[in-house]
DNA sequence: GCCAACGTTGGC
DNA sequence: GCCAACGTTGGC
């Protein structure tokens, strides 16, 4: 089983949001990127483990864990003529982009930014590096673990 | 609102 | 294939 950090602004979905889903599941459509796509195409297996990081907002963090509850499938959003994520590109022969459905597992404290930067086990974890963008980051099972720990501090 | 960093686009 | 221009991300 994989680890990963995914992002989201809690103006558009919240970890409360994603708890309060019917099923407690949200399709995660919208990604744009081909390497977070590609993560969630190739990489992601049913059953793990997410940690819901909440990005541009007033308190930037992990909010929670949740986990893959369903392997990619096209992005129904791409085909939404006239939606914010329509891409005039992809035909339904050819789907440009793909999500997983995510399951809302459990809040947790928020682990603020500064928090998991200051953690020496956490220096290489790739969300934190310089100049990083990417919406979907795996996670080293160490480097979770350490998340784990200041979870519970 | 600012701005650094990065990905994508499109002309050549 | 190069690279300038542009758009987006995201912390501050």
């Amino acid at each position: 089983m994989r680890h990963w950090l995914m992002k989201s602004e809690p103006a558009e979905v919240s970890i409360d949001d994603l708890a309060a889903a019917p099923e407690k599941t949200i399709p995660w459509f919208g990604v744009r990127n081909y390497q977070a796509r590609n993560y969630m195409r190739d990489d992601m297996r049913v059953g793990d483990l997410v940690l819901f990081y909440h990005s541009s907002c007033a308190e930037p963090g992990i909010a929670g864990v949740a986990r893959v509850g369903r392997l990619a499938y096209p992005d129904a959003t791409q085909f939404d003529r006239g939606g914010k994520y329509f891409d005039p590109k992809a035909t339904a022969a050819a789907p440009r982009w793909f999500n997983v459905d995510v399951t809302f597992v459990r809040r947790t404290r928020l682990v603020a930014l500064a928090e998991l930067r200051a953690e020496p086990g956490l220096a290489s974890l790739t969300v934190l590096q310089r100049g990083n963008r990417l919406s979907i980051t795996p996670v080293a099972p160490e480097e979770y673990a350490c998340i784990e720990k200041l979870i519970r501090a």
